[in-house]
DNA sequence: CCTATACTTTGATCTAAATCAAAAAATCAT
DNA sequence: ATGATTTTTTGATTTAGATCAAAGTATAGG
């Protein structure tokens, strides 16, 4: 089975019914590293889920590519923002290695919430998720040094080393790559 | 009728008896100037309307008291990360002057999710809007000087400097007192 | 295997904003 | 009103981390 639906069913039970329906609207992709999902500027129309890969999300700020965050396999991306009012997205989307994304468009979701109350319950626990974790992380935030902001997003994400180069690393956090090589230099 | 009614209509049209459920369920507090609602540490077991009134969230940082948000009357309050998953809060929730607070608790929230999908829908939603703004704020925020971050405040929260004072407003965004009072000073 | 391109480290300098300190202004209580 | 407390402003100094610059190091493609 696909992760997507092992992913639904992580938060509620799904009839075989439900999931025929959901692979029978759910589009595939196989992208490329490099390649591009959403384009800043453009509307968001999908929430997409990552079957096996690494996306990250960036957007240019005074010249400089800002990684805004980095999304690892079995994870769900997308410009929640965009998105959620249909409003220009302020960032890209980006494939950082070759990678199979499943995604549905917002007009689909909201048909499967309609239907399905079970989809409807999945949907707000979804949001609660984010939301929780958006809490979390920026608790605080602002008034660390960027040692401690490094040391949080390890502790949040631990093979973040892995999976994304220092530069993304860096602006993820709100500091320059000289600096964090230096804290990792200790 | 009470706002926090006509709030919730904002999102979904409810029916009488659902009105009647929530108002024979809500817990109506009048809490004074200074009161604390939630203290560090404990958990947070409801979601606050605020019906008439302002409070702040906050918490202390290296001897600090940062304040974390504002929120004015007819806005939704709670430490959600605590609240979503029953953890000890970070923050604290404090009344800035004399409000008028309805509350229903976690539980309460489950089971009418469960009895009517409308409110179901209304928990979708209401994450959905908490998202939005949070993605939106948080978006570039690591790179802006102080001046950038004040007038961002400004724009999504224009009556900030009428509901809180400056020590307040610099911690909301990071900054020092000083600094935020010479970004006035021009 | 070698060259080109991308990524990381190291060093020197600069700067925005924090901190420290105190004065001025506003608000509150007697 | 008058003194006490709180809040805001202003000035001098310090500092974490940015920026600039260059040298290493790794990775990929032919």
């Amino acid at each position: 089975m696909s992760s997507f639906l092992y992913y639904i069913q992580q938060y509620v039970s799904i009839s075989e019914e439900v999931k025929k329906e959901i692979l029978d609207l759910v589009l595939i992709e196989n992208v490329l590293k490099g390649d591009i999902l959403l384009e800043e500027g453009k509307i968001c129309k999908r929430i997409y889920f990552i079957e096996k890969g690494t996306v990250r999300t960036y957007f240019y700020q005074k010249g400089k590519d800002i990684t805004y965050w980095i999304y690892p396999d079995n994870s769900i991306v997308t410009s929640w923002h965009s998105y959620l009012r249909c409003k220009p997205a302020t960032e890209s989307i980006q494939a950082i290695e070759d990678t199979l994304i499943y995604s549905l468009t917002y007009d689909q979701w909201q048909e499967l919430y309609t239907k399905y109350n079970v989809l409807e319950r999945f949907g707000r626990l979804i949001m609660e998720e984010v939301v929780a974790l958006l809490d979390d992380f920026y608790k605080g935030y602002y008034f660390m040094s960027s040692k401690e902001k490094y040391e949080l997003l390890i502790s949040v994400f631990p093979d973040i080393t892995q999976r994304a180069n220092l530069g993304h690393i860096a602006s993820m956090i709100g500091i320059s790559q000289e600096t964090l090589s230096r804290i990792r230099g200790n």
